[in-house]
DNA sequence: TTAAGTGTTATTGTCGACAATTTAGTGTCA
DNA sequence: TGACACTAAATTGTCGACAATAACACTTAA
């Protein structure tokens, strides 16, 4: 599984392997959303040091992994729905302005190593109609390759740096296994053809209309559910 | 001077408040940007041990101010043209982003406020002639007041408790007074009003426009100087 | 019964020392 | 002279112990 991304170099030091390990362990809700983390206990499992556990944390902390309190300790972030649409805003306005930025600053070899990659993109998704492959690794490499063209520093480090993460946490947990796969390829598509024509102007719009959709998706699958659950519940009390 | 930004508490650790003395070196140069940073030196100044001033140095890192390399050391950041324009372009993404969602999440106190504060500096504008207090305190808390509007958290973390220190250093260290602060302070009213209009879509359009204006601004300067130079440079060729 | 106060326990913050790695300098050989 | 290898110094990473702070349980008074 390719979980990392090309921003961050290697793990050099310990301190950096138990940060990478903690990392996985969040996101994949082995360590529960909002629990509290216990210094002493933590560094015991991993066999280090409290010293070198809490600059693991400083870097959990760095990707909003974690939050922490002078002299209370440290919690893992709480997963919410808010916190979800917050985020997906933020990525709309991140990704599209990076969007924007990649058809200015993308070169024409960089253009086209994309669309050969989306054309494998389009035989995988072909052959398993597009489930879960598409959407855990296509999805994430699609909007990786977009953001890394802005060659806008700032821009990269803010998503791929710190946001990737928390975006990955909310998909493990939240369960958010695409519904949309034909659709969202069918945008990414357009949007790498905008990059291409180097319009800007519409690419930043179409990326924005691209994770709009999805936040939309989202808001709508939660309300159904919300629904659903009331419907359970007019049955419960009427049965 | 109100350089703190509401967004984070009060230093209650040593190794917070050294933080914040040595993000203020940083930020007004007096640790030279792109300079090398030895901890058991800075230790010895401010009279910590090595463990507290690193994490201090964490704390930096998370705010941009410096960079780490592992088994290596930190490094403050180097301010360049490139890099102020990146973050330009960044604040231009995230503000608008802010600025559309305060226009759809702020209560009526806090926009009636928030013109009241309007008013306020256009009196010290008249009176000033609005050079230094306008575009130092004022310009910061209308660009505040807005982002904290958006009520999005993670919008508020990014710009505030994170960018917000860059921005400072280079308009501290590239010596950034307004000079256009009279239609700067048009451009503030009418953002101003059109999230007082609900127009969200007007009002990210607006904020967007402020700060490329101020980004073109500063892209001209750097030309002129560079045409100065120049110039400066044929005349010493000719004598 | 609740509220405030007090003492105990556990957790976090800070320290100094040691280990591992990088850097600088020196010397050797082609 | 330049390139390479090796040694020594300095710097960073890691550790365990102590100090300061917060959380908890218990007692006492209204």
């Amino acid at each position: 599984m390719k979980t990392n991304n090309p921003t961050q170099q290697a793990a050099v030091t310990t301190a950096d392997k138990v940060f990478e390990q903690i990392q996985h362990a969040i996101v994949e809700g082995k360590i529960p959303s909002g629990s509290k983390i216990s210094e002493p206990e933590l560094a015991k499992r991993y066999q280090i040091s409290r010293s070198t556990l809490r600059e693991a944390l400083n870097r959990l902390e760095k990707c909003h992994l974690i939050e922490r309190k002078a002299n209370v300790g440290s919690r893992v972030v709480q997963c919410s729905i808010e916190g979800l649409l917050e985020l997906y805003i933020t990525r709309e306005a991140l990704e599209g302005m990076a969007c924007r930025e990649a058809a200015k600053n993308m070169s024409d070899e960089e253009i086209l190593h994309m669309q050969a990659m989306l054309k494998v993109h389009a035989q995988t998704q072909e052959l398993k109609d597009g489930i879960a492959y598409y959407q855990e690794e296509g999805d994430l490499d699609f909007h990786y390759k977009v953001i890394l063209g802005s060659h806008n520093k700032q821009l990269i480090e803010l998503i791929c740096g710190q946001l990737y993460h928390l975006i990955r946490m909310y998909r493990c947990q939240f369960g958010m296994n695409s519904p949309r796969a034909s659709r969202a390829f069918d945008e990414h598509s357009r949007i790498i053809q905008a990059i291409a024509d180097r319009d800007g102007e519409l690419a930043e719009m179409l990326m924005r209309r691209h994770i709009a959709a999805s936040r939309k998706n989202i808001e709508n699958k939660i309300a159904e559910e919300i629904t659903h659950k009331q419907q359970t519940n007019i049955q419960l009390i009427k049965s």
